[in-house]
DNA sequence: CTTGTGACTTGCACTCTGCAAGTTACTTGG
DNA sequence: CCAAGTAACTTGCAGAGTGCAAGTCACAAG
């Protein structure tokens, strides 16, 4: 069972609410890396935020069940999975632009993320 | 000492170093409260999410350590604050619409934000 | 048949969150 | 003058979330 379990809303406000699925320090920056192209479990655990292996076991178990992401079998002997972003977890990809520009804005000490992340839409 | 306290960036990347300063289920909340005019202690805690009060004094705080607040003194006998806004803080509005486009298109449960606060600019 | 790899799971300590209650410094009503 | 009220917190404690290290399971490669 999910540590990060879905509790119900303590509002209908639509900021409270989307902070239930993604207000963490980790289900963002995971998104990025699925954005960027990434699949794969290990692919993610190779970023340089160095997630630990059971939060990002339990943030892709609680990403699949909010429907931002979907896991398939791209191979069954031994069961191998990738996992894909459905169109919400796509829908997100303006809150990371907007945060990418605060970003660039305020905390000096950031990359500049890649054109082509800024460019992207979010269908 | 605030519990929330500022870590070290666990990499470069803007979106990983916002979400160490609003990568929480608190944050965020008090920011929309203080964009639709909110300023007092009170006023917060009136909110229909039900922030408590240990939470909310501990969010203040790392706000305003992060820049993201300015708490003044409006009297002085008894002391009685404000929280206002700064630039930096000002500047996540558009993270927060974009949050707000999201929920509204795939988070059908709740409500729509007041136009006027869609048409903030960041400024 | 030993080693390696991908995708996890488990255990433990520590930090963060939620709830209830208490505190401080006044202001107001009787 | 004294009791009650109010704003802005603080404290204590239980439970949830996070970080780190190690272990598991099913194969594949050498």
């Amino acid at each position: 069972m999910p540590a990060a379990a879905t509790r119900a809303p303590r509002s209908g406000c639509p900021i409270a609410t989307s902070l239930e699925l993604v207000g963490d320090r980790w289900t963002l920056v995971i998104l990025r890396d699925l954005i960027c192209g990434k699949r794969r479990y290990g692919e993610f655990l190779s970023s340089p935020e160095r997630i630990t292996t059971n939060i990002l076991a339990d943030r892709l178990a609680a990403m699949e069940a909010h429907g931002l992401i979907e896991k398939t079998a791209y191979q069954a002997h031994p069961p191998r999975y990738d996992y894909r972003l459905t169109a919400k977890g796509r829908g997100l990809v303006p809150v990371l632009q907007a945060l990418c520009r605060w970003a660039d804005r305020f905390l000096p000490e950031c990359w500049t993320p890649p054109e082509s992340f800024m460019a992207l839409g979010a269908d």
